[in-house]
RNA sequence: GCCGCCUUAGCUCAGUCGGUAGAGCGAUUCACUCGUAAUGAAUAGGUCGUCGGUUCGAUUCCGACAGGCGGCUCCA
């Protein structure tokens, strides 16, 4: 019978799959087997190799201190990590003399060799890798837990490691002397010899994790690594990284002035800036017309409100741990300390809808009014774990585009079609033109109500999403307790996913609220709610949106329009006369009256990426023109003053995107 | 919240093996008035994150706290 090397001696066929499953090249197969080669390249064969490398990375570990114990080391997005207990942690020191151990490991070229164990085996030879230990114990549950589609990430990479049926252990072969110079417990499978692993591989970091990803569980160091093909690959990988290291919204939030992070203020708690400000403005601004060209009623909510309202909507019961502590006002003591008026418990609001359901509930409702859109951006504060915070896209005060629409049972579907409609053909206004969407499903754990109820509505959400025609993912157990949300993720200039906007079904809240309306029969019925952010939050939106442009922004949105540089102070009045003609059409235009040289001008308007530099000296004024220098440094010299303002308010209006000189 | 790392001028960062600090950019002033990414000069600016400990002496060593970064957990 021949093996996976006699069937494919092309070199970067790394692994075969064998009716379905991936093996080894070293299993041998017969003619009743479907065999299909598995290149490094491929999907299937990065895993692999990262795979492989992080097998590499233990045993570099464990040759430079034979203490560590073995975690799991799984493949992830563009790499792969290796867990260890040890009693210090690694420093950035270490990461080097590893990467300098693994090197000599991959040049060795040691063979993985599989080997069918039993579990007493295992047990017997891993007897001094405790968290090896566990995992063998676990191996029958993660392959029934596999098995009904309910299993966590956290089950799949330890799947990586023990998976269902046979235990199998990799042993690591020196090729000269077939000695056994390390081994580990592994499903595999794993590339032939650590030579092809090459030099595209690096590690990039370390941090904590738990153990099988629970808080109550011990934290272990984890290695991450990053694994390609080749050198090349490598480098472009490093560079995508520090792409999106210049991009990062909190470095061009400084560089551009426009927010920050005060001290004195709080963690996650931020301030915007003038410069800011304006982008914000127009964001919300748009959004606002948006709205109301399509239905939404605007509405304004308090910031902080009696604990009651929280417990009637039950987020107290749910959420208490991410809600700032109470207020405790209105107190009464007498001189002894004895209470004499029991005082009320006041929360900053975490959420808007229990607030707007009571502007629902403010008076009786008629199913002629239905569906009812209100909305509101909506100012809440969430106590998030410190760890946790991160820039503008996790913080503790944060503005939601939040709306709530109430609607019949009868509306539903037509309701969340006309929803996603909106909020696509918003997002692009925005220059955000790729997308997908991710359907939410009920945590079996977690959630409230009839399954009746929820399949019904994670059906209506599915057909809707399938209607719209883009691709369609699904989140199992990730939607929230009180029903089923269709998500809209977007895909960035370079190519990351942000979640933006939710489709959210509730059946909980009008219960709770006991909102009615008044049917045509006379009857008193019950609305359904759709929770939807368009947004999300605004502060996120903006960073998403910063980063998306790279600073950049579209001509509408920059905080900057139009800035005049004229050649000498001489030639300033007449692009101030300039200036203010776009004013009137509310341009945002500054002239650089600075003593700096228009050289030096010009660099600093670059670097502050204003859409339009108009560059004007004797040539122009005596022509009644201006230079136009653009982003990339293109330029369009002597516009006529007229066609220029034209020019300027068009790219404004139709929120075009200006970097280079126009054509036409 | 947990683990690790970090915090020196507005920004980016040097530096002090314990004897209270320096550069570039930025800011201000003066000169220069110039056609597409940095004109030159001068000046100002820091109780070295905060509090406590060790020490004759702490920005430096130790501890606590605050803030930041990378992860983990969490994210209505």
């Amino acid at each position: 019978m021949p093996d996976g090397f006699e069937l494919f001696p092309d070199r970067s066929v790394v692994a075969m799959r064998v009716n379905g499953e991936l093996k080894d090249l070293a299993t041998t197969v017969t003619t009743d087997d479907d065999v299909v080669p598995v290149a490094i390249d491929s999907p299937d064969g990065l895993n692999i190799l990262r795979h492989s490398t992080a097998h590499v990375l233990a045993q570099a570990v464990q040759s430079i201190n034979p203490e560590a114990k073995l975690g799991i080391g799984p493949p992830v997005t563009d790499g792969f990590y290796y867990d260890f207990d040890v009693v210090e942690p690694f420093t950035p020191d270490d990461l080097k003399a590893l990467q300098k151990a693994m090197d000599r490991i991959v040049r060795q070229g040691q063979r993985f060799v599989r080997r069918v164990v039993t579990d007493e085996e295992a047990r017997t030879e891993l007897a001094d890798e405790p968290y090896k230990l566990e995992l063998i114990g676990l191996k029958g549950g993660s392959a029934s837990a596999a098995n009904d589609g309910q299993h966590s990430l956290g089950q799949d990479n330890e799947n990586v490691e023990v998976g269902g049926g046979e235990l199998t252990i990799y042993d690591n072969v020196d090729p000269k002397t077939g000695e056994v110079l390390w081994k580990d417990l592994c499903r595999g499978p794993h590339l032939p010899s650590t030579r092809l692993i090459g030099n595209g591989f690096a590690l990039t970091r370390v941090a904590a994790a738990y153990w099988r990803g629970s808080e109550k569980n011990p934290q272990l160091q984890r290695i991450y690594g990053t694994a390609w093909p080749t050198k090349d690959e490598l480098r472009a990988y490093q560079e995508r990284m520090a792409e999106a290291a210049r991009r990062d919204h909190r470095k061009l939030g400084a560089e551009l002035d426009l927010f920050s992070f005060p001290d004195e203020i709080g963690s996650g708690l931020a301030v915007f800036h003038p410069k800011g400000g304006i982008v914000r403005f127009e964001i919300e601004d748009y959004l606002r017309r948006q709205l109301l060209k399509n239905g939404y009623e605007l509405v304004n909510t308090p910031h902080i409100t009696k604990a009651h309202l929280y417990e009637i909507s039950k987020h107290l019961e749910w959420y208490a741990d991410g809600m700032f502590p109470p207020m405790h006002v209105d107190e009464e003591t007498d001189a002894d300390g004895n209470v004499v008026k029991q005082g009320q418990d006041y929360y900053l609001k975490p959420m808007n809808c229990p607030m707007h359901n009571l502007i629902f509930r403010a008076r009786g409702r008629s199913y002629r009014e239905l569906p009812l859109r209100l909305a509101e951006f909506g100012t809440v504060y969430r106590y998030e774990k410190s760890g946790t915070l991160s820039g503008l896209t996790r913080v503790r005060g944060l503005t939601q585009d939040d709306a709530h629409a109430y609607v019949t049972p009868e509306q539903v579907k037509a309701e969340i079609a006309t929803q996603l409609e909106l909020v696509l053909e918003t997002l692009r206004g925005y220059g955000l033109n790729d997308f997908y969407l991710e359907l939410s499903t009920k945590d079996p754990d977690k959630y409230v109500g009839d399954d009746d109820v929820w399949d019904d509505a994670t059906e209506t959400l599915r057909e809707v999403a399938l209607e719209s025609g883009l691709e369609l993912v699904d989140d199992p157990g990730g939607a929230a307790f009180y029903g089923p949300k269709i998500s809209v993720q977007a895909r960035d200039a370079i190519g990351r996913t942000w979640q933006l906007s939710t489709v959210q079904l509730d059946f909980f809240e009008p219960e709770l609220f006991e909102l009615e309306y008044t049917a045509a029969d006379g009857s008193r019925k019950r609305p359904v709610m759709i929770h939807r952010a368009l947004l999300g939050s605004i502060e996120r939106f903006f960073a998403i949106l910063l980063e998306h442009y790279a600073g950049a922004f579209p001509v509408w949105l920059a905080p900057v329009q139009v800035i005049g540089v004229p050649v000498a102070d001489d030639f300033a009045p007449y692009l101030e006369e300039v200036a203010r003609r776009l004013r009137e059409h509310d341009v945002r235009v500054e002239v650089d009256r600075s003593d700096d040289r228009m050289q030096k001008k010009i660099r600093n308007a670059t670097k502050q990426k204003v859409p339009f530099q108009l560059i004007a000296g004797e040539q122009d004024r005596a022509g009644g023109t201006v230079s136009f220098r653009f982003r990339d440094g293109s330029q369009l010299n002597g516009v006529p003053i007229d066609q220029a303002i034209e020019r300027i308010l068009r790219s404004i209006k139709d929120h075009e995107q200006v970097v280079t000189a126009w054509s036409a």
